[in-house]
DNA sequence: CTATTTCTTGACAAATTTACTCGGAAAATA
DNA sequence: TATTTTCCGAGTAAATTTGTCAAGAAATAG
């Protein structure tokens, strides 16, 4: 799980469209200007983000992008995942060569692959909406110990 | 919180001399063979971690390095936060401008201070130990729900 | 004391990734 | 048809990552 400005972006500009309702559709330039993001860099996104199904966008005058379904069932992972690509699921195993001690997997493999686990759960818990509200302070929880 | 190979390496290293015991000290050479890591780029991550204290280095024959305490101690929260620099802590505050939209902080600026939390959260409970004896996988837990 | 081993340090360089820009095409509307 | 806006591929500059290199300092063995 790999985490950049693009995904950043994303988040945002989706929230925005959350904001605005799906009655019309939004300019890729509202968004830009309202979030301070580069529009010809974002319009990259949020054509990632069309393709993939998650917005629907409509050229033309009045057109624009509005959310492909209600904001609570837009979750954080999923667009994080989308524009970011799923790689670095394996954590060490992305680069060949990068995980091989002697044997095929090297000795934190599972200490990553765990940490993505962990992301994907937490960011796929939080919705569009949840954001909109503002409810996702105090949502961390320590790990499970472990059982001996 | 970032995560590069040179955090990945920095735990590799460290776990590799929590299995080494701390009775002798170990050779940089040694560590990088085993681990397959570049030894002259190991050399300035073990550098760090040794200046932060977290591992003791002597010089000349018989040299190396080894733990500064005993594994159950070390977190590896301690050693990413090191090698990988504490920020990103705020998420998206690193980079001057990129968290204004017209107040201070951009809508999504919780979320990823949430998510910041988590992650150290998680770190911050598995030690080099756990790490040797295999104590990570099924330690992820979902977070809490929104208490409405 | 001398040689050898090994860490110590800083500067530098290659490779990769990120964060954009640009030019134009296609579709929709008026 | 003219304008607006998304669509699309390619290219690029800056930053970051991932190293390399050369020289020096400390410790120990003999």
């Amino acid at each position: 799980m790999k985490l950049t400005t693009k995904g950043r972006y994303a988040v945002l500009a989706l929230t925005d469209l959350a904001i605005e309702g799906n009655e019309s559709y939004v300019k890729i330039s509202h968004i830009a200007l309202r979030q301070n993001i580069s529009s010809t860099y974002l319009e990259q996104i949020l054509l990632t983000l069309k393709r993939a199904g998650l917005i629907i966008g409509v050229r033309g005058p009045n057109g624009g992008y509005k959310l492909a379904t209600s904001p609570e069932k837009i979750m954080i992972s999923d667009i994080v995942n989308i524009v970011e690509g799923k790689i670095e699921a394996k954590g060490c195993v992305s680069k060949s060569g990068s995980c091989t001690g002697v044997s095929g997997r090297c000795m934190t493999h599972d200490l990553w692959d765990e940490l993505s686990r962990h992301i994907e759960l937490f960011l796929g818990q939080i919705s569009l909406r949840d954001i909109v509200k503002g409810n996702v302070l105090g949502r961390s929880s320590p790990p499970k110990a472990f059982d001996y």
